[in-house]
DNA sequence: GGTGATTTGTTCGTATGTATT
DNA sequence: TAATACATACGAACAAATCAC
């Protein structure tokens, strides 16, 4: 879940954690992210707001997403 | 691009810009303005601001606006 | 090959909060 | 106070690509 009370964006603290678990090994390369739609209803947001967080992940390079397929784990 | 300097709002500028399309036959009835997010990132305005714009050319008559499809120049 | 479900991509609709003028 | 502008966040509809069967 998100913190209602943190003056951080929901979609920040979103990517934060994912990155956590990218980092931690947690999820590892080309292993597969949640869909949208159970990130959505693991932390509670709107789709619009997983969609802002993945991005934020994509801009970092920490992973690559394609259409149809999902987001995956870049390679090192 | 806007002109920061102008006293005119940015959403009234705008909306001048591109009604002056429409009516210079740029933009043709039937077809297609370019989305928000397009106009956005082409003028450097927030979102609201194109919204703003796209308001006063539909209540002018010049263009209709469908969810989930665009806005398009009115037939005439 | 085909159909339906899943997943990401794109678009507009709406509401709230903040800052500035 | 009111108008402008930006950012965030929700929802809805539709499209394109892929997958499962």
């Amino acid at each position: 879940m998100v913190d209602e009370m943190s003056p951080v964006p929901f979609y920040v603290q979103l990517a934060d954690a994912l990155a956590k678990q990218i980092e931690s090994g947690k999820l590892k390369p080309r292993q597969p992210l949640p869909s949208e739609s159970t990130l959505q209803q693991e932390y509670g947001v709107a789709r619009g707001t997983v969609r802002s967080a993945v991005r934020l992940l994509r801009e970092r390079g920490l992973v690559v997403t394609f259409t149809g397929r999902g987001t995956f784990v870049s390679d090192k």
